[in-house]
DNA sequence: CTCATTGCAAATGATTTGCAAGAAA
DNA sequence: TTTCTTGCAAATCATTTGCAATGAG
């Protein structure tokens, strides 16, 4: 069987944070966060939390154009904007559209289609302003 | 105006062998391939000319679920397929659609889309084959 | 009590940088 | 010549790991 999972503190904070926040963090960032708002944690442990939460589907990695694996606390299947000036990332309203993964296996005889990400490259509003 | 540059057999190397390659690799990968070729180059070289390439939009930059940067010497706007199991990067055959892009800018105000990605997360035909 | 979990510090792995030597233009 | 480019080795950066101490169940 599975190994037992233990409800410590240091998850508590971690999940309950990162569902509360839509900035899409890196692992280090969400430790920054986390040590400002007076939490003692270890580094590591905001890694490894983060990691089995995405192993256990609880969370999502992101991968940005800044190569660095961030998360996202919601689960649903939802799109990405990804600034090109400042690397942020956001949540699209678009809705997920299950067909263009039919479509996709379609084109592709022998792969076997799981899902699909979408990520629009964008200049977000905040850049936009900035000449 | 911007510095000239140099032509020299590193980078004719480089890009001839990333015209060839449908394999998406990374700066390391392609310097152990160039070396097994034969080629006496620096692994920095490599690294610097393909980030060059990717700034001069001579080639795409592809983030794979390893976490590294992948590389594509097909600049021409297409999708990806993405092995969750083995991590390769693989060329799709559907159509870029531009109407994506149009409905992802609708659906979001203030922000100004560029272009899109769409990466199919997928089981590759090697895969399928192992237990 | 047990052993999953933590936190530290050291290790790793990928990529980048400083700089002297080399080679395009 | 001039100065862009290379190649090496050292530096950096994010992330992972080893391990003893801690604490959840």
């Amino acid at each position: 069987m599975a190994t037992a999972k233990r409800n410590t503190w240091q998850k508590q904070v971690i999940y309950s944070v990162m569902k509360e926040l839509t900035s899409h963090p890196t692992a280090s960032e969400l430790y920054d966060e986390l040590v400002k708002r007076g939490y003692e944690i270890g580094k590591s442990t905001v890694y490894r939390v983060l990691a089995d939460a995405v192993d256990d589907k609880k969370m999502i990695n992101v991968y940005s154009t800044d190569g660095n694996e961030h998360f996202d606390g919601d689960t649903r299947r939802h799109y990405h904007l990804r600034c090109v000036k400042c690397g942020r990332i956001y949540d699209s309203h678009l809705q997920y559209n299950h067909e263009l993964s039919k479509l996709g296996e379609l084109a592709e005889p022998g792969f076997t289609i799981l899902e699909h990400h979408v990520d629009f490259l964008c200049i977000c509003p905040d850049c936009s302003m900035v000449k």
